[in-house]
DNA sequence: TCTTATCTGATAGTTTTTTTCATTTAGTTT
DNA sequence: AAACTAAATGAAAAAAACTATCAGATAAGA
């Protein structure tokens, strides 16, 4: 924990900014949470317990300026809410995520699948892949019972 | 044309929905800039060329209609707009979408890469797949001379 | 034609995010 | 250490995107 939040501030000073108290505070809650996909809003609430003073705004900014320095990922669900994860330590890009249309639970799959693909897309549409987003839709295995037919759940809350 | 919309209508009415003017004017905008990956108020200003009473809460309540048929497919490029887009005649799954993260432009994958990766999902991690969203960010063909070093557009704007 | 349910436009309201700006904080220079 | 400077912050206003409300229009059915 103390080595990720010194080699954040690391990142940071190499681009000039400092880790201040604020800062700091978010860091720690985002590395406490880090499979959670909070919003900006879940963010404020938890570093106000600790830091009580802190503004929605700034917690704003520091979220963006972690965002730009790739310590955090942006997520999009498709709720009307961006999200905001710890990156894992030197991974080069994002894993996956399962999105289930009956619970709406979110689900990881830590391995990169794309590799092979992005090999592909490299070449044959000379696109340079610098990072990636991969969301599947559907039913996860606690709601496989529940749901009669998958296929009707499709145009569910999918963005 | 006449027989994409045709077959809209009968969608709509197989859920008891009718094809009203304001609606066929949105899906006639819709089919006619079907790569053009439109927000809400894209179509908004496109519809009001042809029916120049349409109000934009129409637009929104059509576009949630025709995505919960699976007419149409919302999107979200990480720029802060749901973006809509007509589907494919009969595609099963969504293409997939290459976004320059130095010209902003989005370029398409027509083709399916994801089959052979959802039969492995769905068996390893027990979900069942409905559908799926891919983006790649990166360096587009045309930016490739430009940018001299792809890494460093990490965290720009991606959500 | 009358009835009923659907649909619409205008507008007000919500929600999320961004901007503004005066003040605070933290380095730097003298 | 006092003065200067730039960066960072909190509160509040504003913007942007979307959603809900509601009275009136439209259209299908009896
Ligand atoms: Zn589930
Ligand atoms: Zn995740
Ligand atoms: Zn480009
Ligand atoms: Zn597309």
């Amino acid at each position: 924990m103390e080595k990720r939040v010194n080699q954040i501030k690391q990142q940071l000073s190499a681009h000039n900014y400092k880790l201040t108290p604020q800062r700091e505070a978010t860091v720690r809650v985002l590395i406490e949470n880090e499979e959670a996909h909070l919003s900006a809003e879940d963010v404020y609430l938890l570093v106000k317990e600790k830091a009580p003073e802190i503004g929605l705004a700034t917690v704003y900014r520091t979220l963006e300026l972690l965002s730009d320095l790739s310590v955090i990922h942006k997520l999009n669900f498709g709720d009307g809410v961006t999200r905001y994860e710890f990156r894992a330590e030197g991974a080069e890009h994002h894993h996956h995520h399962l999105i289930c249309l009956n619970c709406g639970e979110v689900d990881e799959i830590m391995e990169d699948l794309l590799t092979p693909i992005e090999a592909r897309v490299e070449e044959e549409y000379e696109f340079q892949i610098v990072d990636h987003r991969l969301t599947f839709h559907g039913v996860c295995r606690r709601c496989k019972e529940v749901v009669a037919d998958p296929k009707k759940l499709v145009g569910a809350r999918v963005t």
